[in-house]
DNA sequence: GATGAATGAGACTTCATTCAT
DNA sequence: AATGAATGAAGTCTCATTCAT
């Protein structure tokens, strides 16, 4: 019966991605999840509590990872901040801890691409931490961007009128990242397009300020 | 009495002005909205025969004002794509009519500045035209970037290995738009940011490819 | 003022005429009845409490005709029945009481066609006597027939196996008429369909049997 | 469950047919099927669609075999119509084609008796195809006497001052049905009582012009 | 008297969730 | 474990009636 039941899980969980994907976590339908498992409606609710633990179920080990990943490197890019008056880092080959994020990224990316782009952009309404997990990247990126970046600038005396724009940067790029997990499945094409999207948004950024 | 319909009319207005940018047109509660604006329900009704009016009251004149000036520039984006080969143009000064966008935008956000924004990010689920905007924003300065800088690039000798990168960049610069107009409700603060957000994604773009 | 209330009133009053034929009571909406008659919805609650009391002042006085007629015909066709045995009536010439019936609603129809229309196919749903005239009308017409025409009957040995065909025509008739009054405003038009109604409904009835 | 499910069914439909028959369906509320059904009002929606959904259950089959029979009598009409000059139909024996309808509508009483009746006097605002019913039936007839009634009554050189008379007489004709049917759910009387009443309606009918 | 904005109950319908089998 | 019927709250919208001006 074990055996069954991973089956059924499955088919809940697989539709479950379409529907959240295709839907976005309001409008989805747990009807036709249920529907497109070949499952009795009752039975989605004997795997999972109710519509929120669903999304959980898909989304909740990525997420995980992702906030992990998120804190270890504003820790390591804290440190790095700390340090760096005696260190500083290059843009050209550091691009201020932007790598360690995308890494992070396209590990998750390689199987659970559809769960993260899902988590990125059609959590709205799901009344729980997930809501937030595009923002906290965008937060999470911003901090980095101005830990580092900035001081950059400032070294080079370059000075930045609003810091906002750093903000606004972190957003258009992890915007970016959305547009080629909409459009990609597969994942070495989605590192191909990523790298080129570091290097059009990084490369020289100081001389662009 | 004209002074109190006004004056609630307006009430109506900006509660649902808080609640479309807040919820969206899907998730936005007429009820809510009544409640907000301290009137009841079927006194909405009075005043906008019903969900949709209300939207279209709304963000109407806001993206009529919007689809024609994308109409504009595609019009002249098209002539200049057909006069290319006699008068190539350079990045640095006219950023492929970007320009031509930014200050419609600018023009628009000065007093709609939300309006646009809820056009922009909050019309899902609002089933007329108003639901693509956003696409409809991103496919124009796609097809315009396509046309211009694609070929500048070609001429100089630079390959473009996906042009799905042009999309992403387009999508990404439109979201930075958006991410300007939540942060900030003043023009001229919005003006400002949008020309640094420019330089930052189009300033020696081929030098980037 | 008094002019003018009496003008606005019977605009109001005109209005609802067109109304109440057209929807039908319960579909009647007082905002349309308010707006044909331009006058303010307000106001047109200074003339009649409700709709009910509007529908009142439009059929009031038609129907207090009618039933009163209805009554006194009944009264009589009583005191003939019970004087049947030494009078019985030739259903050539008088049709059981019928024509004074008849003369009855033409006397109506000449000036109050459409609200005896009204009373008879557009009252359901407001709840009060009116709702049953029609009704009130097949049932008098119902007893005048059994009264008489049953008593001829039985003179001539004919056996009425089930008395309610005689209800059911006293029904087709009334249904006659409202579909003479439905086709036709102008009363001469209606008085000669009415006749050859009445002629093909009762002429030689008996032998029908 | 199936036992269960076909019994709430029944229930609501049992229920519907009530509301249906007594409230006529603009009037007729979801909310009164329900509690009269002892069902949670959502869960008529789970067995219906909709109130026309609900509506059509009730009167579909019975509105199909009914329009099936008019196109069919009509057929066969318009055919005897053009093979008139040749060969005249008594009035007496045929009754110009109103035994054809009549079995029809005497089959469908037997079992649907309510539905027919609702389908005939209780569809006002249902807007589909069944709104017409009672209209269909009686220009059927009407188109039916005109075609053989008028031409028989002009070979006995009967002249008919207004042919409006005929659809009276047709209205009132199925009037009578219509009456019948709210009296007697029972098939026999049904039978017996429309068989007076064509009789009454028919035989001898030139006479009376 | 006159205006029309304002009210609120009730209409149909949807859907996540629960429950009886 | 599995089913899908059943529930009920909340959604949008309508309309007779009331109220402030």
């Amino acid at each position: 019966m074990q055996y069954l039941k991973d089956e059924v899980k499955n088919r809940i969980l697989g539709s479950a991605l379409a529907e959240f994907k295709s839907m976005g976590y309001s409008d989805a339908s747990m009807r036709k999840i249920a529907k497109d498992a070949r499952v009795a409606l009752g039975n989605v609710y004997h795997y999972y509590t109710n519509k929120q633990e669903l999304f959980n179920a898909l989304v909740g080990s990525v997420y995980d990872r992702l906030i992990t990943s998120i804190q270890e490197i504003n820790r390591i890019g804290l440190k790095d901040a700390n340090e760096y008056q005696f260190m500083p880092k290059s843009d050209e080959t550091g691009y201020y801890g932007i790598n360690e994020l995308v890494s992070t990224l396209l590990g998750i990316c390689k199987e659970h691409n559809i769960e993260l782009l899902i988590l990125l952009d059609k959590s709205k309404g799901c009344k729980s931490k997930y809501e937030d997990t595009k923002q906290d990247l965008i937060d999470m990126l911003d901090e980095v961007l101005r830990d580092k970046m900035l001081r950059n600038l400032k070294d080079s005396q370059i000075e930045v009128r609003n810091p906002y724009i750093v903000y606004i940067l972190s957003a258009s790029f992890i915007e970016g990242l959305c547009n080629i997990l909409r459009k990609y499945e597969n994942g070495s094409e989605v590192k191909l397009l990523v790298d080129e999207l570091i290097t059009i948004f990084f490369k020289d950024i100081a001389s662009r300020f």
